[in-house]
DNA sequence: ACGGCCGCCATTTTT
DNA sequence: TGGCGGCCGT
């Protein structure tokens, strides 16, 4: 350890920032010498731990940035460490090795890629192009697609890269009943059809690394002396190929690395995706003489939500153990609600009272969020909300460059930049429409086959020698003019401009400009202006692409504060609200039916885990609530309470069943409290029974009401449920009966 | 080649 | 209930 610490330096920024460390967090950032491993529990101020242990070597000198190795899982959080670091340093940092496990990768790779067989500007496939690959090869061997569907074996080529495994190294151990036993070989056939392509999967920049690794013990040991320090981030989450990438990376010589993993065994909720908790499991075998240290005290959440989260928790058989405490002083905090609804509507529409509640009694709609366990259950929650004029967001979904229009404008500047990129080519050469169906595309990629050349290449051939006829022909040439002029644009103008160009003029704009049908045309157009404004800050195409693949979320428009937050249970780890609504605590949602049929007791811990980082999200208050009869898709289901209802200790929790269809007032007096031995005696699954029909008398037509938020208005229409009502100022609304009050 | 219609099917998804 | 893929008719 440094003396550096304790010489005189007058308003060192190292000292500031360890001077706000407790003592845990003091010794895991100044340990910087051999294995860590730093147990970090929600809301324990990891984050600052990390960055704080960066800045930390980078102001002692122990290393260069460029001698710091720092993984996270995802992009932001390796741009928020980024930022981070750059602010307590007081200048941004340049040099660091800092990224998500593929991007690293693909760095590397980029340096070592004909050690594979791949040149160096490989492309990089996204999971649209995997598919179509595959497809195309199963097609080839005459495998019937719909008996043996090709997502399913993409997803098993995945599971086996995770684990690092060739198609050489499938052993009947590892093989899968598909397709006759042909999945191997089909495996074997699409690396190779990678190869000529001079491009890879994701899996693959992994996977590559770790071949070369083995094979070229050199390249290995180059990084090895390189990388003095090693970090990482969510260690909990790792699959087995990333533990041997890093302990190829950490682990040689006599002395031990010096690396640092972060993480909670609470919190792993990724093993369907291949993560392995074992990883951090066996962490000071891997690294004796390792130092553990235990981040336990909670800065984020009330001693009610960190007691019903560790009750809960405490039902898991294999964990590291950790006791949350808090760190707070203070107020032990409001009890976790648990609502019981008569059904999934009402649900909503009980979340939405509440948000409403919260909201007037000071509360930012964006301190609030909606988790649940599944994508699905969001609708529900989208419906009322916007009924009830309620300003929310979808958090997750789909991203930025997941949209149709967002690959096809990437999939022009991959064919513009690579002309033998196939697959971008064939996702583009049809749209808009040039009458190339299926037969063309398929006669073009038989004649490419056989010249051994790119589909580009081969059409351009085939239009000289006119070996293509009629209305075809001229469509055609027109689209590979466009081509030929981008290039020359690209070499005189640059990369902004012959992009725009040839989006321009192969007519791919004006398809959407043209496009009048769909309300969404607009928004696409949109976001193709983003995506061109966007290449503008990279050098070149290049440098887009790459960007482009490995960085997903162009569109991390988060920390909106005028907005409620609705998410996945998954997506919402690493975040934190002031209140979290947990709906669809029900048996079969969550825990997850589907997930236990596959996992057994292990998918049932893991669904425990993502309840307690669903409640570890909240720092005032928590509200769970579960149905007796859930609408999923077109029918109704009863519904028992989830299990994991019964886990929350006693002393920590408050339950409620709202009032008999109580409508005509709404607030403050919604739930009736009922004391908690009372109302956890009828928690049983009611018989099935006729959908509840609201008993309320309907507001007249012709009547004045208030809302909240749209103000005054005049009802044009009405239902048992709805009110079709004209505001004042707002214009014409449908929304929910309970939110107006009637005027007269 | 393409558009319309029918029927099937619906977890979680950092990269 | 709604989105998507495949089949069939033009």
């Amino acid at each position: 350890m440094s003396d550096d610490l304790f010489s005189p330096r007058p308003l060192s920024p190292t000292r500031d920032h360890l001077a706000g460390l407790n003592e845990e967090q003091h010794l895991a950032v100044t340990t910087t010498e051999g294995p860590l491993l730093i147990l970090a529990g929600a809301g324990t101020g990891k984050t600052r731990v990390l960055t704080t242990r960066f800045a930390h070597i980078l102001l002692h000198h122990l290393a260069w940035p460029e001698q710091i190795l720092a993984v996270t899982f995802t992009n932001k959080a390796a741009r928020e460490m980024r930022e981070r670091v750059s602010h307590l340093l007081g200048k941004p940092v340049e040099g660091l090795w800092l990224g998500t496990f593929h991007s690293l990768c693909a760095r590397m790779l980029r340096q070592h890629a004909p050690r594979v067989g791949l040149e160096r500007n490989f492309t990089i496939l996204d999971a649209d192009d995997q598919i179509r690959l595959l497809k195309q090869i199963m097609a080839a061997n005459s495998i019937d697609l719909k008996r043996w569907p090709p997502a399913q074996l993409m997803h098993h080529i995945q599971l086996w890269k995770d684990r690092a495994l060739l198609p050489e190294q499938i052993t009947s151990a590892h093989d899968i009943d598909f397709a006759n036993g042909k999945a191997r070989s089909l495996y074997e056939t699409y690396q190779t059809r990678l190869k000529e392509l001079n491009a890879c999967d994701f899996g693959d920049l992994m996977l590559h690394m770790v071949t070369i690794f083995r094979t070229h013990p050199e390249v290995l040991k180059q990084y090895q002396r390189r990388f003095r320090y090693i970090l990482v981030d969510e260690y909990q989450d790792t699959n087995t190929i990333q533990y041997l990438w890093l302990r190829l990376l950490a682990k040689h010589g006599d002395q031990p690395a010096n690396i640092a993993c972060v993480g909670d065994d609470d919190q792993s909720i990724y093993s369907w995706r291949g993560a392995d908790v074992t990883n951090i499991l066996r962490f000071e075998q891997d690294f004796p003489g390792a130092t553990i240290v235990r981040l336990e005290k909670n800065y984020r959440s009330t001693p009610r939500i960190l007691g019903a989260a560790s009750g809960v928790i405490a039902h898991n058989e294999s964990r590291l153990g950790k006791t949350l405490h808090s760190g707070l002083d203070g107020k032990t905090g409001e009890h976790i609600d648990v609502i019981n609804a008569p059904d999934s509507d009402e649900e909503a529409r009980i979340v939405a009272v509440k948000i409403r509640e919260l909201h007037d009694t000071g509360h930012n709609f964006g301190d609030m969020a909606i988790l649940m366990r599944a994508g699905f259950l969001t609708r529900a929650f989208e419906e009322t909300l916007m009924r009830s004029g309620i300003p929310y967001q979808v958090v997750g979904g789909l991203r930025f460059y997941e949209r149709a229009e967002i690959r096809d404008g990437t999939a022009y500047m991959r064919a513009l930049a690579h002309p033998s990129d196939d697959l971008a080519f064939e996702r583009i050469i049809n749209v808009p429409k040039r009458g190339v169906g299926q037969v063309a595309l398929t006669r073009l990629r038989e004649h490419a086959r056989e010249r051994g050349l790119s589909l580009q290449r081969t059409l351009e051939e085939r239009l000289t020698h006119k070996e293509i006829k009629g209305k075809a022909a001229t469509t055609l040439s027109d689209f590979m003019a466009c081509f030929s002029r981008a290039r020359k644009t690209l070499a005189k103008e640059g990369h902004v401009v012959a992009t725009q160009q040839l989006l321009e003029e192969t007519g791919y704009l004006d398809m959407w400009r043209q496009d009048q049908r769909t309300v969404e045309a607009a928004g696409r157009l949109d976001n193709l202006g983003e995506l061109l404004r966007a290449i503008g800050d990279f050098p070149d195409l290049e440098a887009f692409l790459e960007h482009i693949a490995l960085v997903m979320d162009a569109d991390s428009v988060q920390n909106d504060t005028q907005r409620v937050s609705l998410m996945t249970l998954h997506a919402a780890k690493g975040l934190e609200f002031r209140t979290v609504f947990l709906p669809g605590w029900e048996e079969g949602i969550f825990p997850s039916q589907r997930s236990m049929d596959e996992g057994g007791l292990a998918s049932l811990e893991e669904e425990r885990r993502l309840a307690y980082v669903g409640l570890t999200r909240a720092r005032e208050r928590a509200i769970i609530s579960h149905a007796d009869s859930r609408r999923i898709y077109a029918n109704w289901q009863d519904s028992i309470p989830s299990r994991f209802i019964d886990e929350l200790p006693d002393e920590h929790v408050s339950l409620h069943r709202p009032k008999q269809r109580e409508r005509s007032s709404f607030g403050r007096n919604f739930w009736q409290r009922s004391d908690t031995q009372e109302a956890s005696l009828p928690r049983s699954p009611s018989l099935s029974r006729p959908r509840p029909k609201a008993s309320r008398a309907p507001i007249a037509i012709g009547a004045t009401v208030k809302h909240k938020r749209f103000g005054i208005g005049v009802v044009l229409n009405s239902d048992s449920e709805h009110l079709t009502i004209n505001f004042e100022d707002a214009g014409q609304k449908t929304l929910m009966a309970g939110f107006v009050e009637v005027l007269s």
